[in-house]
DNA sequence: CTTAAAATTCAACGATCATTGAAATTCTAA
DNA sequence: TTAGAATTTCAATGATCGTTGAATTTTAAG
């Protein structure tokens, strides 16, 4: 299991964030990360719905790579996060831009409320 | 000579948006652009240096499919402006972050300056 | 040890991308 | 009318992208 590679924020160059950006599955899963408070919606595994495990697991490395999100591994399971200081000190105000144009798109795939409660 | 498309700002989705900044020679028109004053800055033959002509119309119709850029036909010329009032209604803040990212970008690609004087 | 859950890896696919250079277009000016 | 400048179009290229599904890895729990 090695450790998941985190780009130095003064590597990522304005287009490798855009890169990272164009792509409505991806810009799904930031919106859902940005209103995240309670750790288990930052579980990967909610993320389901989004996409198959298979192709979020790319979606997940291309976000990481450009330097936008973080993935910290506990046991069996992932747990994402915006890297929200490090965006702001290097790109100032674009990230809550950002975030703010994303939702407010209609067309972007959305995650379901409520995981279902176990009865 | 066929009147050039410009799409409806409202039709313009977030992660087209980024797909037509996730380009070192995009970004660097964007820049230019941003700071031409003069019309003559924002005639498509000022940014030879950027790319070869035909690379720059290739470049030039993503900006303006994608709604960031608005090219005005005179003669045999094409002048270049940003889409401002379009985008920052649409996406608030985006468009200034986005410049001002861009514009610290050491690897975008740059205009000279001084177009050359003639002795 | 066996099983199950969470997630990644891999090979494959068609689609789109950025780039090149040659040819065509469109307009102006001589 | 011809010559030239500005720009686009076209075909070809190799690269990267998003997606799928099957196989694999990693860890925790029975």
């Amino acid at each position: 299991m090695k450790p998941l590679f985190h780009p130095d924020i003064d590597d990522v160059a304005p287009a490798d964030i855009f890169a990272a950006l164009a792509d409505p599955i991806r810009l799904g899963i930031l919106v859902a990360l940005s209103s995240a408070t309670e750790m288990d919606k930052a579980r990967c595994s909610n993320f389901v719905g989004l996409a198959s495990p298979s192709l979020l697991s790319y979606h997940f490395a291309k976000l990481r790579e450009a330097g936008i999100t973080h993935m910290r591994i506990e046991g069996t399971s992932r747990y994402l996060s915006i890297r929200r200081a490090d965006l702001d000190r290097r790109f100032p105000g674009l990230l809550d831009s950002v975030i703010e144009a994303a939702q407010r798109d209609p067309g972007l795939p959305r995650i379901s409320e409520e995981p279902a409660t176990k009865p």
